[in-house]
DNA sequence: TTTAGTCCCATAGATAGGCTATGGATACCG
DNA sequence: CGGTATCCATAGCCTATCTATGGGACTAAA
């Protein structure tokens, strides 16, 4: 399958660790895979670069939200698993909430003229 | 009214400017007024800061997509209003629809499990 | 008349998230 | 064997947003 470089805009500001974190509240996996899985299930819309991914990985699991262990692909190659922790469930729902309350705010902003 | 400092969250990265040129494709308006706007029609959840929101009016300024000039305000200050140029009215309506996508986007990433 | 509050502008500096670019390693396939 | 796909990782940049600050002017209350 494999990344295309696409031609600018990837994501929407502020909700990568949110569809990482939901990704793996589904399925433990490695970062590689969370973001092919991003791309596809978003039907080639959001593309999350590997130059965000990974440092947004380190993020998450510096703040506990998520645990790595190495482990190997279904290819046989090595990779680094990421599971979510409790505290990255948690995180996630409020996440949830969170974004679909600026969503909605911002909706309400954009909605046809009263 | 006044603007209230709020406790973190204010916006959805990467949507101000569309916010800014939306509330201006309905009126012309001044800086404060745009922030005001959006922060009552939003019912309080989108709260523009002053110094996110002058920055943003200036870039705008500088692409061509507003334009500016003094003027007073109902309450007799000195105040620059902000009109949509035409420009920004065409940028104002590929923000909407690559707004839309995104948003699509994710949704069915976050959509519960097949 | 002082003072507090609101209205309005503006900028400097810090921060942080995301991108570009790069590098490396291994497995598989034609 | 060469190319492609899979997988990790980091440095450096860019830019949008926030924090913090400052100032001017009008208004209402004390």
């Amino acid at each position: 399958m494999g990344l295309k470089k696409s031609e600018r805009q990837e994501l929407l500001p502020g909700t990568l660790d949110m569809l990482i974190l939901k990704t793996l509240s589904r399925q433990v996996l490695h970062g590689y895979g969370i973001a092919e899985h991003i791309r596809q299930v978003s039907s080639e819309v959001l593309t999350v670069e590997e130059g965000s991914l990974y440092p947004a990985l380190q993020r998450l699991q510096l703040q506990g939200l998520i645990a790595s262990e190495w482990g190997h692909s279904v290819n046989n190659r090595r990779a680094r698993y990421y599971r979510l922790t409790a505290a990255g469930r948690r995180r996630l729902g409020e996440s949830e909430s969170s974004f679909a309350r600026l969503v909605e705010a911002i909706a309400r902003v954009m909605k046809p003229a009263t």
